[in-house]
DNA sequence: TTGCCTGTTGGACGATTGTATAACAAGTGA
DNA sequence: TCACTTGTTATACAATCGTCCAACAGGCAA
C-alpha cells in the first residue's frame, strides 16, 4: 500500500497565487494584524517556510495581494464595460457603478485595500506601486470621459474628481454598510456625471 | 543636594492625553506595525505598563487617538468656519477647502486613520465608534447646505456626496501627494458644489 | 513626623513575530 | 536504477509582542 504523500508539488505560479488567495481571505477574515506569516501559511494549507520563499518578506506579498486584487477588480470593470454595450455615455456610467456592487463594494476587499495602504507611507517602493495602479485607473476614466466628448482641458481634472468621488463612497460603503446603499451610491455619482457634462456644455 | 526624582507624576488626563499624542507621532513616523505599547511609551517618556494602566489595552489606544484626531480635526474645521464670516455659501467652501490644508491634509494624519480602519472591521465597538464621527460630519455639511437653502428632501444625499468627494481628495491627496495638489482639490470640490445648487435650481 | 493612597516603574511571563537554514521528498532526465 | 534538481518541511533563532503584577516613590492628610 500507498502512503499519503507528504506533500504536493505545485508549480511556482499556481503555488503563489494560493498564496495570494490566502492572504487575501485571512486579511478579510482577520484584519491587517491577524495576518502572520504562520496563519497565512496555515490557510494556504502549506509551511510557513514557504512565504519566504516565494515572496522574501510578509510585505511584499501583502504588495502581491494588493496588486492581485487589484487586477481582478479591474477585470470586474472591464466586464461591466463589455456587457455595457456601445454607448459611451452608458460605458462611463456602468464603469462607475459597478464599483458599488458585488465583487467590488465587499468589505472584505477593504482590508486588503487597508494593509496596504498602511504601508504606503513607510516604504518607497509601494508607494510607487500605488501611484502606478492609481495612475491607471484615472487613464482608463479619462479615456471613457473623452469618449463622452469632454473637452481635452478638463479630462484631467474630471477624471480626478469622479475617481474622487467613487473612491469615497466605496469606502464609506464599506465602512458603515448600513449607512446608505450601492444603488444611492450609483444615483449619486450618476448626478455628478450629469453636472459635469452639463457644465461643460 | 536633592537627585532627579524616579518619575514624574501626572494628572490622569494629562497623562492620558501625553500617551495619545505620542500614539499619534508613533503611528506617523513608523506606520500601524511599528506602533507597539514599547515604542510609544518610549516615545511619551513613560514606561510601558502605564498604557495598559490607562488604556487596558493597545486597541482602545488607537481607539482614543481616532476620537482625538477626530476632535482636532473637527476644531480646524470650526475654526476655518469662523474665519468665513457669516455667508452660508462662503461657510461652506471654507468648511470643505480646509480639508486639504494643513492641518488636516497632512500624510501624517492618514496613519491614524489607516490604523483605526484596520481596527473597524474586526471590533463592533470600534465600528460604532466610526459610524457616530461619520455621522456628525454629515450632520454638519447637512447644517450648512440647509444654510445655503437647499431643499430638505436633497440634503441627506448632498451630504453623502460631498462628503464622499472630500474623503476620497484627501485620501489620494495623502496618499499620492505629488499627483495632485490641495488647490486643485478645492477647485474641484468647489465645483461640485456650484453643480449640485444649479441643479436644484 | 507618620501613614496611606496611588501613579509609576521595571521585570517576568508565555505567546508570537519574521527570517534563515539544514534536511527531506518528489519528480525528471540520463 | 541512479543522480540531480528543486519545491517543501520542520526547526531553530533572536527579537518583539501584549499583558500582568509586585514593589517602589511621590504627594497628601493626619
Amino acid at each position: 500500500m500507498s502512503s499519503k504523500p507528504a506533500f504536493n508539488r505545485a508549480e511556482p505560479d499556481a503555488r503563489r497565487h494560493s498564496l495570494i488567495e490566502a492572504c487575501a481571505r485571512v486579511l478579510a477574515r482577520e484584519g491587517a494584524s491577524g495576518a502572520s506569516v504562520r496563519v497565512i501559511a496555515l490557510e494556504a494549507g502549506v509551511s510557513a517556510g514557504l512565504v519566504g520563499h516565494y515572496f522574501g518578506s510578509i510585505d511584499a506579498l501583502v504588495a502581491a495581494t494588493y496588486a492581485q486584487t487589484g487586477a481582478k477588480v479591474d477585470a470586474a470593470l472591464a466586464e461591466a464595460l463589455a456587457a455595457a454595450g456601445s454607448d459611451p455615455r452608458a460605458r462611463l456610467e456602468a464603469f462607475v457603478t459597478a464599483s458599488f456592487m458585488p465583487p467590488i463594494a465587499d468589505p472584505q476587499l477593504l482590508a486588503t485595500w487597508v494593509a496596504f495602504w498602511s504601508l504606503v507611507r513607510a516604504r518607497a517602493d509601494i508607494a510607487r506601486q500605488h501611484d502606478t495602479q492609481y495612475a491607471g485607473f484615472r487613464a482608463r476614466l479619462e479615456a471613457l470621459l473623452a469618449a463622452c466628448g469632454l473637452p481635452d482641458d478638463q479630462l484631467r481634472r474630471a477624471a480626478i474628481a469622479i475617481s474622487a468621488l467613487v473612491d469615497g463612497l466605496w469606502l464609506e460603503l464599506c465602512l458603515s454598510p448600513g449607512c446608505f446603499t450601492g444603488a444611492e451610491s450609483s444615483a449619486i455619482a450618476a448626478a455628478q456625471i450629469d453636472a459635469l457634462f452639463s457644465a461643460s456644455r
